[in-house]
DNA sequence: TCTAATTTTAGAATAGTTATAATTTAGAAT
DNA sequence: ATTCTAAATTATAACTATTCTAAAATTAGA
């Protein structure tokens, strides 16, 4: 919490209530939330917030390397505070969003064809899968 | 062409003549198109054409398994009339979209905590580089 | 040729995101 | 503690991509 601050002070932000909460709410965050879902957790404390506050500050975040945007969904952006190299899988019924922690670079080299004409600088992978949750809801 | 045709026929399709133009600008068409793409290019030989009819048509095709959706670039859709497995390169200056033709199913087995939770279905990689075009261009 | 069902179209509606400008606030300087 | 200014928040407008609606036009089969 004081860490929080401090950190976020040194990287020239200041520190309002609002953005405290939404960087509380990102701290070690794993449900890759959109927008709309910071808006709605804040608005609990902050009723008066605004979606601009939201957006100003993910943009705050994004440039400083606090979090990344996850392009998995083509409705809504997702934003994830993880920015350590990782994975997703997504569920195809209800598209929730987990991590999968696993180093696949040696896995996945690019075929030469690609590497001549592009130089690689990194990948991601999206898998799909059906949750436990809607697995028991689809097994009726 | 007259395969064309008769393919969509088949599939429940009436051929109109706007509607065989998409067809024939996606038949075969590696660019990744977004719905803009395709109106502009359509727009060349049918000014009438409207922006629903783009939107028609590919949720036709969708719903047929004929061109799948790309979510790879969070600011608009790209369609793909290829529909076999495989994973793409994308710019991060220009966002060009490249196909990887290359199995790496064997290659990205899920971890256990993995599959405990989810049925695999699927799978598909984003690559990001940087294209020669832009290699030179930022060179300077 | 006639007709019913489908498709196209213009335009309105909606959803997500970004921009604008007035007001408020944080935090540094006094 | 008070003052000051840059930065942040807010309401709202604007914008972009996509979906919806309903009337008019077209297709394909009888
Ligand atoms: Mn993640
Ligand atoms: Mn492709
Ligand atoms: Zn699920
Ligand atoms: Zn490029």
């Amino acid at each position: 919490m004081k860490e929080l601050i401090a950190k976020y002070r040194e990287k020239g932000l200041k520190i309002t209530p609002q953005r405290l909460a939404i960087f509380k709410f990102l701290e070690g965050n794993t449900s890759h939330p959109s927008a709309e879902d910071i808006y709605r957790h804040i608005k609990k404390t902050y009723p008066a917030i605004s979606f601009a506050t939201i957006y100003n500050n993910l943009q705050a975040l994004k440039e400083r390397g606090e979090v990344l945007e996850i392009t998995i969904d083509s409705q809504k952006r997702h934003y994830d505070p993880n920015t350590e190299p990782h994975h997703h899988i997504i569920c195809t019924k209800c598209n929730k969003i987990n991590d999968v922690f696993h180093d696949y670079s040696e896995a996945v080299r690019l075929p030469n064809y690609i590497t001549e004409e592009f130089k690689p600088v990194g990948n991601h992978i999206d898998f799909y899968g059906i949750c436990r949750t809607c697995q028991k809801k689809g097994g009726r």
